[in-house]
RNA sequence: GGGCGAGUGGCGGAACAGGUAUACGCGACGGACUUAAAAUCCGUUGCCGCAAGGCUUGUGGGUUCGAGUCCCACCUCGCCCACCA
């Protein structure tokens, strides 16, 4: 063994056993508490990669600093183990999906450990366990008795490919969020959650939490709060009326026709009999189109004449009425007001079908989107578009209202790898909810899982057997879907306050002691996903009288990405993934977890870089051995050092708190590096300064702790130290002298120094004193003097 | 098209609150130790210049005693959303 260098292959392992043994990171339940959580993870086939880390790192460094601080810190860890992904991959392996999961854990946590995180063990939760989808199906229920879960048929998104519809949050792009399938759209029955029931408290209790701003902003943009205002016109010769939603009423003597999208309900009663093949027609092409062809069609716009006429209730107007997807059915009424002076899209359709442009508002060119003084709008011409806007609703008795973009959540799928919905159906096809005592409904195993379109469960022999107690209710049909995994992500946060309680989903005294969730650690892309939906289910917890708090994460931070050392993102097609079971072979987990804080700003994206790592490992063997060759020295303070140690107590506190890791490493760096360079090395800052390394390099701590230093506990039993007590008075500092801004020297002061103690000095100096010619000068204490 | 963010050495990046720009690490170069290599250690390293000195934070302007930081315009890149009326 190099005796520069510590052993890492001995050092990791064995500490990692003596934590486990001691149950050294376990929540107590009493104090002050944090509550520090990950995102936890997919235990996905290929184990870890090195992006894992970076955040689970940064929230263990946290966690075991408030540990140091005397908190009580519950620091968990579980899997998101049903779902799509587990059971692409159990079909391509041949192997059951519970089985290739149940490894996938093992593994996953094996990975866990080997980094040194300090999670509590005992804990630990999976979404695919009956003990724990029991109340996932639970909160089911609790929302379809509160009138929050409900079925319609409507226009879903269904994912060809993965055979299964999907919630408009997994579709990217057009495409399916998990195999990129182009997504077409599909009228099917299924089963929603109302989260448009909470859309004002989303938007507006954002200002309670402390997310980065950029994350709020995507929430809000997702959400689309608009204001306009919904107004009725009659239809030419029927007593049908049609409403539309806009948010330009003021341009309303510019519509020149309306327009309704294909799905928009008992669409016949607006066509004429003339009309009716052609609309036919036209309604089925369009059905066939993915939602790539629809955006693709963004330029080119089709549609077709009904053969009906509006009647504008400004000005009596008959206007044509026509049908064109470009109109969406799912926003507001299916139907607008087309004003194609002023609309972009509008001016499109009108200019390709050859229908009346009327410009209604004073401005640029048309199409004029912008705001201005109206024009053609009879008793309101030269009134400005935002007074208009409210006269004219008046005038024809419209109502101002506001829409979202926010549409209802698609629970249900088709697929086997989740947790059941727990309803039989009457011969109406009326849910009959299982009863909670009956719960966890559990998911059979003897199930031709491939997907086919059909819920897989069907295929079970005793699954669709209905229960002679729902016999007599009047069930006849079983539901064989499943929910959605963002069903089972969107509670678990609760569960780990109570784990193995299995009388109620947590015991509200233990929710309100740990929640709300101090530091919620994980990545950008779950903002419109997860973390919408876990905000949605807390709310609607919080109005049912579980707890008291509305929101779920009171601090959230994302990680940046780690890419390849290409700069690519990594994936095993571009083949730059690494491993870091790998990394921890070679440098060892604290060289891993250090480098991955040291990298640079935590969420920042980042390629990863071998030779970054080299130089992290470095410094701690330097550290190792600067404490090994010293710590029996003499105590003696050496002022400089003392200050340098102040320093970094200081740094290092603020740093970890603001989760500022990679200046705290930095800071870690400098001073070992000033300590090395002393002749003589004192050894007043060893025991504090293992304690401060500590969650950061938490191996080679407990080593230099109870090892090197031969303390008989761990260190994980002492306490953060305080700098001031390293503080040393009147440290002498350095004042830059200026001309007008430019350095021309510096001169070395007491902290604390008055202008004319820096000006005597200027004074003796002969390369600056002609400085003094100057009448004005600056200065800022312990900084800088400027001449001028 | 809309929203958000970022541009600092060869590279990742640092700079509190407008006050020494380039900390720390990598890489590179030179040296010590070694038969040699690795490891380790020492030194140099923004650019121009032998030096004195000058220049430098995407570009151009402005505010200020002083600007990487604030303001205006422009350029480039990244992310998110996108036919939402």
């Amino acid at each position: 063994m190099d005796p520069n260098k510590y052993d890492h292959q001995t050092i990791d392992p064995k500490w990692q056993r003596y934590w486990e043994t001691n149950k050294t990171f376990e929540a107590k339940n009493k104090g002050k508490k944090k509550y520090i959580l990950d995102m936890f993870p997919y235990p996905s086939g290929d184990g870890l990669h090195v992006g894992h880390p970076r955040g689970y790192v940064a929230s263990d460094i946290v966690a075991k600093y408030y540990q140091m601080k005397g908190f009580d810190v519950m620091h968990p860890v579980g899997f998101d183990a049903f779902g799509l992904p587990a059971e692409n991959a159990a079909i391509k392996k041949g192997v059951h999906p519970a089985e290739n999961t149940a490894n996938n854990v093992v593994r996953f946590s094996e990975q866990l450990k080997s980094i040194g995180l300090g999670y509590d063990w005992s804990r630990v939760i999976n979404t695919s366990d009956p003990e724990y989808y029991k109340w996932t199906q639970w909160l089911f229920l609790k929302l379809l008795e509160n009138d929050l879960a409900y079925q319609k048929e409507a226009y879903v998104n269904w994912c060809p490919n993965d055979k299964t519809v999907l919630a408009n949050e997994q579709v990217v792009g057009g495409c399916c969020e998990r195999c990129g399938t182009e997504v077409v759209q599909q009228k099917r029955k299924q089963w929603f959650f109302r989260i448009t029931a909470f859309t004002e408290d989303l938007i507006k209790d954002l200002d309670l939490v402390d997310f980065p701003e950029g994350t709020k902003e995507i929430q809000k943009n997702w959400i689309g709060k608009s204001e306009g205002a919904d107004i009725t016109f009659k239809v030419k010769d029927s007593d049908e009326e049609i409403t539309v939603y806009t948010t330009r009423l003021d341009t309303l003597f510019g519509a020149t026709y309306m327009v309704l999208a294909p799905e928009y309900e008992n669409l016949d009663k607006f066509i004429t009999d003339q009309q009716k093949a052609t609309v036919e027609g036209y309604i089925k092409e369009a059905s066939k189109k993915t939602e790539l062809d629809r955006l693709a069609d963004t330029k080119d716009k089709t549609g077709v004449f009904t053969g009906k006429y509006a009647i504008n209730p400004a000005n009596g107007e008959e206007i044509p009425i026509w049908v064109a997807d470009y109109v969406l059915g799912s926003y507001g009424y299916g139907a607008v007001m087309a004003v194609p002076a002023h609309d972009e899209r509008d001016f499109e359709f009108a200019k390709k079908f050859d229908l009346p442009i009327r410009k209604v508002v004073s401005g640029g060119e048309l199409p004029y989107v912008g705001e201005g003084d109206l024009v053609n709008s009879e008793e309101f011409d030269g009134e400005s578009s935002n007074t208009a806007f409210v006269a004219i609703t008046k005038k024809v008795d419209g109502k101002i209202t506001t829409k979202y973009r926010l549409r209802d959540w698609l629970v249900s799928r088709q697929r086997y790898w989740g947790a059941p919905i727990p309803v039989f159906y009457d011969k109406d096809d009326n849910p009959i909810p299982i009863e909670e005592k009956d719960l966890p409904v559990v998911l059979p195993t003897d199930v031709e899982f491939r997907p086919s379109g059909e819920s897989p469960l069907e295929t079970s022999k005793d699954f669709s057997e209905i229960p002679e107690k729902y016999i007599k209710k009047g069930a006849v049909r079983r539901e064989f879907d499943t929910l959605d995994t963002f069903v089972c992500s969107s509670w678990y946060f609760l569960r780990y306050t109570d784990p193995n309680n299995d009388k109620e989903f947590a015991k509200k005294d233990k929710i309100n002691y740990w929640m709300p969730i101090d530091l919620y650690v994980g990545g950008a892309e779950h903002s419109t996903g997860h973390l919408i939906f876990a905000r949605f289910i807390t709310k609607a917890l919080q109005k049912f009288g579980y707890f008291e708090f509305s929101e779920p994460f009171a601090k959230l931070r994302h990680p940046g990405m780690v890419l390849g050392e290409n700069n690519e993102k990594m994936s095993k097609s571009r083949g730059n993934v690494i491993n870091p079971d790998d990394v921890i072979a070679g440098f060892g987990a604290d060289a891993l977890r250090m480098y991955e804080m040291f990298m640079g700003p935590f969420d920042q994206f980042i390629p990863w870089s071998t030779a970054g790592i080299e130089g992290v490992r470095k410094f701690l063997d330097r550290s190792y051995r600067v404490i090994r060759d010293n710590h029996k020295n003499e105590a003696d303070e050496d002022q400089d050092l003392k200050e340098k140690f102040y320093d970094l107590v200081v740094k290092i506190t603020k740093d970890t708190e603001n989760m500022d890791f990679n200046t705290a490493v930095s800071a870690f760096m400098v001073f070992v590096n000033a300590a090395i360079e002393k002749e003589k090395v004192s050894s007043f800052w060893v025991e504090d300064f293992v304690k401060i390394l500590a969650p950061y390099a938490p191996h080679l701590a407990e080593e230099l702790w109870q090892d090197i230093l031969a303390k008989k506990t761990s260190i994980w039993e002492e306490s953060w130290p305080e700098a001031k007590k390293y503080k040393v008075e009147g440290r002498i500092i350095t004042v830059v002298v200026q001309e007008a801004g430019k350095k021309r020297g510096e001169v070395n002061v007491k902290e604390g120094a008055s202008q004319q103690d820096v000006v005597d000095l200027v004074d003796d100096d002969p390369k600056l004193e002609k400085l003094l010619e100057y009448k004005n000068r600056i200065y800022i204490q312990d900084r800088i003097i400027n001449f001028y």
